[in-house]
DNA sequence: GCAAATCCGTACTAATTAAGTCCACTTTAA
DNA sequence: TTAAAGTGGACTTAATTAGTACGGATTTGC
């Protein structure tokens, strides 16, 4: 079908959920039951968005997440391929461990170029601060009893 | 890797192929030997590429298949869509069983119709007839045994 | 009219990839 | 010191994709 897998649908929610509130942390838990997802998959997006540097960690009690820079500096291509790997439409462009032979004389290579350039173009032109919902008010933990989910920095 | 999957890399390649001699017709068998594929792939390639009219097909003894219309009335997208499905980057636009409880009040839903938006854009901007590169005459295709990558690196 | 070449449709199996889980470890606040 | 967090890697299961098979329909040319 096309389309990103789901660990990516998850990365940009969560990228839009925090990034709509920068004075918090968030942690994986408190994510996972905004989300409805599964803490284990949660933490899993988190680890990539993190190694990226999409988002900056904090360890320990009180610890959590938030954004590793400004909302504007960070573009929907950045964090596709900070979960799933480098942008590439085609299998060929992207491992350089030489299986197919013929290389430089490659017909479709500068078909596949031209289509990869498209694509990653369009989605680097997107940043995080365009995409504007966040999950509303009503998703949003219980603070007042006992603030299970946000951690208030 | 948020990629395309191999069916739409064979599907790119055999319309440049068929793309680069309009006055000839391709019979499956032809393609695939040109290809280094197996028959029944590139059939099931051919077959949805005609299903949405980007190839006309002829049956019977010296039959085949041509460009359904002009090389430049032909996008990527159009390929893509015809032998993958609508291009839907996530999985909440493109199935409407309302899987997903809070559909209108989806917040993120406003967010992926960009980012698909981006995405169907660009690829709808690149034409047949930009994808210029046809299998060459000393392209001499690698002997697949089954899931090669058309596209050589 | 028949045989050969070709496309058509569907169903099936195998292979690959993605999704999700688990666990032992490190770090930090109280 | 303990509990609440993140880290990293290995693992299992689920889902999807790739590829195969086959019976049928259509056209050409002899």
């Amino acid at each position: 079908m096309f389309r990103l897998n789901r660990l990516v649908d998850y990365g940009v929610v969560l990228m839009s959920h925090i990034a709509a509130h920068t004075d918090r942390r968030f942690s994986a838990p408190g994510l996972a039951s905004d989300l409805g997802l599964p803490v284990p998959v949660v933490s899993k997006v988190l680890k990539g968005l993190v190694h990226r540097g999409l988002l900056t960690s904090y360890r320990g009690a009180k610890g959590g997440y938030r954004l590793g820079r400004e909302a504007d500096a960070i573009t929907v291509a950045d964090i596709i391929s900070a979960i799933d790997g480098p942008i590439a439409l085609t299998h060929c462009i992207e491992d350089s461990d030489g299986t197919c032979g013929i290389e430089s004389l490659c017909p479709q290579r500068g078909n596949w170029q031209i289509i990869n350039h498209a694509v990653r173009n369009a989605l680097a032109d997107i940043r995080l601060s365009d995409l504007t919902a966040p999950l509303p008010p009503f998703f949003e933990p219980p603070l007042s009893k006992g603030g299970k989910d946000v951690t208030p920095l």
